[in-house]
DNA sequence: TGTACATCAGTGAACGCGCGTTCACTGATGTAC
DNA sequence: TGTACATCAGTGAACGCGCGTTCACTGATGTAC
């Protein structure tokens, strides 16, 4: 054994690292394998001996969402952590934050990338779907009205808050991606029923 | 005047119609100039008579989405044609409807584009917008309601047809796709105030 | 402790390929007479 | 009506480039003695 027991995990985890980011920002097709390999500190020629091509890359970017620590709290974490009711305008407010906005590298990827998932194949999808799936599943145990399916409602907030975003980033004019970002968190809080009562209902 | 009068118009309509389709479908960079002037029926070097380069199409094809006729009826005819208030579910069932999903070639670009759009340049980004204000101003006219900012909710009616239609079409399974779609439309009626009443409430 | 060795993580040049773009040329067209 | 011509829309080969992928090799490492 001439290296350590964890080096290999560890510059795979560097690989991934660095190809999250890079997709984030500029999109699966428009990376190459050399500025994945520079930004963890390797040649390109590596690439091959810890992943079997660069679409098999995609998936595994996907899935290793779920152990970014970034991420892990906001799906999985923090309705055991906090008091369940309170979770769900936590999320809207994160999710539609300024801070998401800006930080393109570290964006959830159904903001980033969710179209150069739709031209993809079926594992990228599938790993989307579980990422979605695990959003709508924090908002509903979240809501607290018993009227109405509450899957629905729960599955129009995360698309309010997926599209919001999408949307925004989209935007040259940085007031009306604002703009937007306040509204849409305003509305998915309404849609939830988390809107703050106190005072003449306006924060 | 060697050819026709209108010859060149023509052609380069042919050019951005072929741009359009492809870019749909497979994403601003994904798509050669090759497959797009052979979708015109013509060879690749006679591109560069028609347009400064490549990337100076993506904007031409954004801004002539307002004088495709599949979608002009939608954010420019229809409030004049049709009554005022019926336009706003008419879009949000339009544009969440299972031909939407699955005319890909002919999809709005808002679900098709928007994080390519995101990656470009100010001239695309400025043409996303328009479309934007051009959706949002038509849900808004039809808002019935008085209180509340209208234009927000529209704002918000709008990224919610957007996101649903995005995360819809990254999901492998149908049934979910389906389930999200309609959940949407519903979620986006509600807001606007456009629930049908008729009944039991249940369509 | 010190040396020889087997292992294998990572290197970097090479490959075939398709890209965006250029440009000398072709040939279809309407016009002039 | 018929022919010669000027125009210019479109062709297609060529270019330099960066891509994904391969592979013979290097050299850093822990182990054996």
């Amino acid at each position: 054994m001439p290296y350590p027991a964890g080096h290999r995990a560890e510059v795979k985890r560097k690989i991934i690292d660095s190809a999250r980011k890079l997709f984030n920002r500029y999109g699966f097709e428009n990376v190459s394998l050399q500025q994945i390999m520079a930004g963890a500190g390797l040649t390109p020629g590596g690439f091959y001996s810890y992943f079997k091509s660069k679409s098999d890359l995609y998936a595994e970017v996907l899935g290793c969402f779920f152990t970014d620590p970034n991420w892990k709290s906001c799906w999985e974490g923090v309705h055991v952590d906090l008091s369940s009711t309170g979770v769900g305008p936590q999320v809207v407010r994160a999710y539609l934050s300024r801070q998401h906005y800006e930080d393109v590298e570290n964006s959830c990827p159904m903001v980033a990338l969710p179209t150069d998932v739709a031209r993809s194949g079926v594992t990228a999808k599938r790993a989307f779907e579980t990422i979605f799936k695990a959003m709508v599943s924090v908002l509903e145990r979240s809501l607290t009205d018993k009227k109405g399916p509450r899957r629905t409602k729960a599955q129009a907030i995360a698309a309010l808050c997926i599209g919001g975003m999408v949307v925004a980033r989209t935007m040259v004019d940085r007031e009306l991606a604002d703009d937007l970002r306040g509204g849409c968190t305003a509305m998915a809080l309404k849609l939830g029923g988390w809107e703050k009562h106190n005072g003449r209902g306006i924060r």
